[in-house]
DNA sequence: AGATATGCTGAGGTTACCTCATCATGAGGG
DNA sequence: CCCTCATGATGAGGTAACCTCAGCATATCT
């Protein structure tokens, strides 16, 4: 038999929006990803430095809620984000419990040179799209997200 | 000079596109799992499950290829819902070497409920748009999916 | 002061992937 | 017919990114 090419997909019509929909998040995902290589930095990192970038020094839990993630997975972020010297922990002055995360010197220039990267690979990604398309995505992405 | 140009909102716009997208896509993915809860079958199960009833008994490599997935990754998904009585896996008769795995009658049972159920849940995670912007959506989508 | 809430983290689990090595079988060449 | 090489599935072991639950320190409220 001869096999039709399996690299095409050959989804099912009528309830592909969501699937198409994955199957774009899947390609965004790894672009992002392989955009994120030179600083070996994964994707959960290089948000929680997003964060701490836009932020400046946050605890752990304020980090998580940007984030939207459990307390403790934002401890573990910043755990790895430690090892890699790009944030330290401090004690917070305001309550001895809580930690602040900031970014260290080196942690500010990786943030910086993530958020080039990033945008240049947003261009690549959405760049397939003219203009009005783009504006219409966003549009309609906004009204979905609720 | 530094006057905020249109390419510097484009660039802009570029940027929250990909995060207005990840928003969307983590809202999709709560909304799927929770549809799915009633079967105990996770997400990248359905998935399987979804390749095998359009396509009826394929092999895990070909099934691998259906989901963009490693072969030894399509192997652990058949293992998990031969588990759960949902497929079988029998000898392929054309080749000594390969599997062919196929649906149990729970299984087809299962898909085709779990399908439903995803459309509805769909309808209604898309239905917040009207058709115009469904359309245009998918239609964007599939640009992107290239 | 005592009860209760809050902030962080250790321990351990899950999902959904991955690579690499191994073993059986298939297909082509000499 | 044998030998080499490709292919199909799977064992072993690993990773990222989450999770819950328990425990400890500190804060806050009554």
């Amino acid at each position: 038999m001869t096999e039709p090419t399996p690299e095409h997909t050959d989804r099912a019509d009528d309830e592909s929006l969501a699937e198409t929909f994955w199957a774009v998040a899947s390609h965004l995902r790894r672009q992002t990803r392989e955009a994120l290589a030179p600083w070996d930095v994964t994707p959960s990192q290089s948000r929680a430095l997003g964060v701490l970038a836009r932020h400046g020094e946050v605890r752990p839990g304020t980090l998580a809620e940007h984030l939207r993630i459990a307390p403790r997975s934002a401890t573990e972020v910043v755990d790895d984000l430690q090892d890699r010297g790009l944030v330290e922990r401090r004690p917070d002055p305001a309550d001895r419990r809580a930690t602040l995360v900031a970014l260290t010197e080196e942690g500010h220039r990786v943030s910086a040179a993530i958020r080039t990267a990033r945008r240049t690979e947003a261009d690549r990604f959405f760049g397939h799209l003219d203009p009005t398309d783009r504006t219409e995505l966003a549009r309609i992405l906004r009204t979905l997200r609720t």
